[in-house]
DNA sequence: TGTGGTGTGTAGTAAACACTGGACAGATGC
DNA sequence: GCATCTGTCCAGTGTTTACTACACACCACA
């Protein structure tokens, strides 16, 4: 249905050949063993913590949130965010589930002019 | 500086006693040795995963939610729900931290009507 | 022809996670 | 006195996670 969704390892094979830098010299940036980002890139091992990951798109120059996304940790990355207000938040996202990207950011320009102006004025 | 925030062993225990329920008759029901559940009811052992601490609140007719939310659990709970617009949930996520919990119930309504009325009618 | 640089396959490992079994001590009831 | 029910302590275990080391094969090119 989709084009063909490529995997995590694809992804950063393909944005580290962009960058010209050999896998050893990246894992090396990014504190791995070439064995494994090797086995990552194809797809044997499955993708590091959401904080590897984040490391790797800094070395990468690349969008965190794109990756992290990819290799499915994103709940990981926002346990942080979340946890002052566990059961609101549950609630929400089970509301907000099935829309669209763009309501989703409707959503959060909302909660931005929120956070500005936090009385009603 | 709270009222001496209580934690989840503790917040089960209570529930439980409550419930007249002997800590091997609850252990029994949910599936979990007594060993197990006396050391998590004591703080010693770290909660369960949030799957096993739904079928506690089932048991114990307790607030699933509340339980998840005082087990630092509701990450995991909630990941099924943002793997489908992980960038965007994020997003949100990200400006929604700071919010009351009034201001986020007041975004998880909007939620609901957006999904009620998909197009802008 | 051999030396250096590329990625890869196999095997293993340390630590964390999610538990369990069995022995035990203290109170309760007969 | 003893059986039974309560929770608890200690030690151990299987599984998963997140990796690593080493040996190897391939290619370039001097």
């Amino acid at each position: 249905m989709s084009p063909k969704k490529k995997h995590f390892g694809e992804l950063i094979r393909e944005k580290r050949t962009e960058k010209k830098l050999t896998l050893r010299k990246f894992a090396d940036r990014v504190g791995l063993s070439p064995t494994y980002v090797s086995q990552i890139e194809q797809g044997n091992f499955a993708p590091p913590p959401a904080d590897r990951i984040r490391k790797m798109a800094e070395v990468l120059e690349a969008d965190a949130d794109e990756l992290i996304a990819a290799a499915g940790r994103m709940a990981e990355e926002v346990a942080g965010l979340i946890e002052k207000r566990p059961i609101e938040m549950a609630s929400f996202l089970r509301h907000a589930k099935g829309l669209t990207p763009q309501q989703i950011e409707q959503l959060t320009k909302m909660a931005e002019d929120m956070s500005k102006k936090p009385k009603k004025d």
